[in-house]
DNA sequence: GGCCGGGGCATTTTT
DNA sequence: TGCCCCGGCC
């Protein structure tokens, strides 16, 4: 332990060794921000802190994974495994599993993924008869999402003014019954969507002052790393944790946040002295992982933000090559300079295929990218887009699994009831939707009741239902005998599965089956390291656990090692890094995409974005645009990205482009022109403006200053000192205060 | 109830 | 361009 502390640089050891109150790690890119977290755990456990005692916080479970088997080498100690480590959302899923009772929910509860939500969106606003042009189920999604990140319930959210009048003014009034209508469906249907698993974790704390009080207790010690991509749900869970006994560290980087789509808020991290006044900041400023250049060249970029906190990183490894910026005519010629420059380099340079990573801003991108890189033969494994556990045989199989574990899962149930063919069709499947939504029950009750439910069917149906409920229920009990491993290979024997994907013996067929024994193995390997891990006991449900809360990054240890180009958007690079990295498509309108324009928040954060991309290279960064894409359904001209200006020309080559991009063409046209309204700040969200020290004004009171803010039944609320109207307590639904000051 | 073909529409990022 | 949805037909 005493070597490896010796190890650390001055501020890194600052860092892992102050732990008598709150802190706040500002950790540059490539700072070794991982090893002093787990170095700091360690530590920790050195000093004398049990295990569980300790809560971390982490990104991916696979970071989560590896910080505890370092922990475990370090410390020498079987201990680490009872860590309570991993992310929110695992973390919190299991906390609500145990505390399941509380929240009227049963402990077997599932989890609803983006599509499986967004595919109940769409059939309640069928259900309601609306305008499907209207109401996109996509946007109704975000816009729920988003009010669960901010913690506005459905009941909220239905008599919140400021919302209502905004989805009036969208023209889509009606989502807050959608909202109501889809959170009572999924209660039915014991499922928690991604939000909600953070929305109960908040609502069990604020109705549960026991059990609130009972884990501030366990978890003497809290760690959150990436706190810039927190947002509101998160951050308020940490601190109601932490407020009590203050050992608390928090640990990210501003000049990295770029989930704000997903509520993540960086004033999260930038006020995080508000609520913990005495904390400590320290900040690593050292990069060790890219070359000089790269990081001047990165920092030059960073700079042109309004919004960040004061670091100087600095690298002091070589000077480094340039950035080099190529033109390309055309998006083909662009993927075209793309493999030639991985070809070029890796003969020249001795590199290896899996030292380079190709980014790009969008998902739609990789297609022409992938296309070239088939043509010069060079082997590529693309990352996010389509998920192992998205494809279509993995989810029905794990639709199986999902209706085993809990069969009142709707989505899972609808997928697998007529799969393979049992003769239930979309006529009996409305039936019984629509008397499990009149009964406020989920489809199985009505499934498993049908003799004396009175819903007309013809004997021909019932039997079929029978026969269905009978190979669940089947599954059910065996559920109880065989081993995890054993029963997924009962589901896909007796299922009926099996027949359809070992008969077809197409390309498409054989790949298929390839997916399912991977399946397969995964479930093994998981039984295996959950064993080595010393885990006695675990089931069916800790494996669709598991797979459930996998993160896009979880996958990445799929073909490892094999040597392969890495493929994907910016936003799953985050936190990885490569010798060398390709950014392709630095076009305007493209990065910064098209709907950050004349939206300054958005534009900074697109510029984190980039800062992302430009600081996973170790050694070299080349950037590519073209001049024409194929962009939904045609051609367009497009321009080099105003971005690429940003960068200080010390660090930056254009070998073969004489047109250099135009000046920040959209900002100094569009000064902060807010393209989009923004989503209205709600009771709830108004912390995310106003905290406690702010100078406020009231309408009525005047000028006062904010003592306390809380939450009661639902609703924050705010104590505030006036000057001349004297201490008041007020709802923030419906106080409108304005902040003058930062206290 | 399933399959096929035409038309319309989409495009930001994802736990 | 390609995906998804719907309608028509088997």
């Amino acid at each position: 332990m005493e070597n490896i502390i010796r190890e650390l640089n001055e501020s890194q050891k600052e860092a892992v060794l102050y732990n008598d109150g709150p802190s706040l790690v500002v950790a540059g890119a490539g700072s070794g921000k991982t090893r002093v977290l787990t170095c700091k755990i360690a530590y920790l456990l050195k000093s004398g802190y049990q295990p569980h005692t300790i809560l971390a916080l982490t990104f991916t479970n696979k970071a989560a994974r590896e910080m505890k088997q370092r922990i475990a080498a370090i410390t020498d100690d079987y201990m680490a495994r009872y860590l309570w480590m991993g992310t929110f959302h695992s973390i919190f899923y299991n906390i609500l599993r145990r505390e399941s009772q509380h929240i009227g929910y049963s402990s077997d509860f599932t989890i609803y993924d983006a599509s499986d939500s967004k595919s109940l969106i769409k059939t309640i606003i069928k259900d309601m008869g609306l305008d499907e042009g209207a109401y996109k189920p996509g946007l109704v999604q975000n816009r729920i999402s988003n009010a669960k990140n901010c913690l506005i319930t459905s009941n909220v959210y239905a008599t919140n003014k400021n919302l209502n009048e905004y989805d009036a003014k969208a023209k889509v009034p009606l989502i807050r019954d959608i909202y109501k209508k889809y959170q009572i469906r999924c209660y039915n249907a014991s499922v928690m969507d991604f939000d909600d698993l953070l929305l109960y974790a908040n609502i069990l704390l604020r109705d549960h002052p026991e059990i609130l009080e009972k884990y501030r207790n366990q978890f003497k010690f809290i760690l959150v790393d990436e706190y810039q991509d927190t947002n509101f749900a998160q951050h308020l869970i940490v601190r109601q944790l932490s407020e009590k006994h203050r050992h608390i560290c928090i640990v990210g980087d501003d000049a990295q946040s770029i989930y704000s789509f997903r509520g993540a808020n960086i004033d999260n991290m930038l006020r995080f002295k508000d609520n913990f006044p005495e904390c400590r900041i320290f900040k690593l400023e050292r990069n060790y992982r890219s070359t000089q250049n790269i990081v001047n060249a990165a920092n030059s970029l960073i700079k042109k933000n309004r919004e960040q906190m004061f670091k100087n990183v600095y690298s002091e490894k070589e000077w480094g090559n340039k950035i080099v910026v190529l033109a390309a005519y055309s998006d083909h010629e662009e993927g075209y300079i793309v493999s030639s420059q991985i070809l070029e380099m890796k003969m020249r340079q001795k590199y290896s295929y899996s030292d380079f990573a190709v980014l790009y801003r969008t998902n739609a991108q990789s297609r022409v990218l992938e296309e070239t890189m088939r043509k010069h033969q060079i082997p590529y494994r693309i990352y996010g887009s389509q998920s192992f556990y998205q494809r279509k045989e993995i989810k029905d199989i794990v639709a199986y699994l999902r209706v085993i574990i809990n069969p009142n899962d709707e989505e899972a149930l609808k997928r697998i009831i007529n799969y393979p063919i049992r003769g239930i069709g979309s006529t009996t499947i409305d039936r019984l939707q629509a008397a499990a939504v009149e009964k406020n029950t989920s489809m199985w009750n009505v499934i498993s009741q049908q003799e004396n439910t009175g819903t007309p069917m013809s004997k021909g149906t019932l039997a079929k239902l029978k026969a269905f409920y009978d190979i669940i229920t089947d599954f059910r009990s065996k559920n109880r005998e065989l081993s995890a491993p054993e029963m997924l290979e009962y589901v896909i024997k007796y299922s009926g599965l099996a027949d359809i994907l070992f008969t077809d013996t197409t390309a498409e067929g054989i790949s298929r089956q390839e997916n399912v024994k991977e399946l397969m193995n995964a479930m093994t390997e998981f039984v295996t390291l959950r064993r080595e891990e010393g885990a006695e006991n675990f089931s069916l449900t800790d494996f669709l656990v598991e797979i459930s809360l996998l993160t896009d990054q979880d996958e990445k240890n799929r073909d490892e090692k094999k040597d392969v180009v890495t493929m994907m958007t910016v936003h799953a690079a985050k936190g990885l890094e490569f010798e060398n990295v390709i950014i392709a498509g630095m076009e305007n309108d493209l990065f910064p995409s098209m709907m950050s324009q004349g939206d300054m928040r958005a534009v900074e954060e697109e510029r984190r974005l980039f800062y992302v991309a430009i600081t996973r290279a170790k050694q070299n960064c080349i950037i590519t645009y073209a001049k024409h894409r194929f962009r939904n359904g045609k051609t367009v001209t497009a321009s080099p990205s105003y971005f690429l200006k940003d960068i200080n020309e010390k660090y930056i080559d254009y070998p073969n482009n004489m047109e250099l991009p135009a000046q920040n063409r959209h900002i100094a046209l569009f000064p902060e022109m807010p393209k989009h309204v923004e989503m209205p700040k709600s009771s709830i969200t108004a912390t995310e403006g106003l905290s406690v020290g702010n100078t406020v004004r009231h309408d009525k009171f005047g000028e006062g200053k904010v003592l306390k803010i809380e939450m009661e039944s639902n609703d924050l609320k705010a104590t505030v000192e006036f000057k001349n109207a004297g201490r008041r307590t007020l709802l923030l639904k419906y106080a409108k205060l304005k902040v003058l000051k930062n206290g």
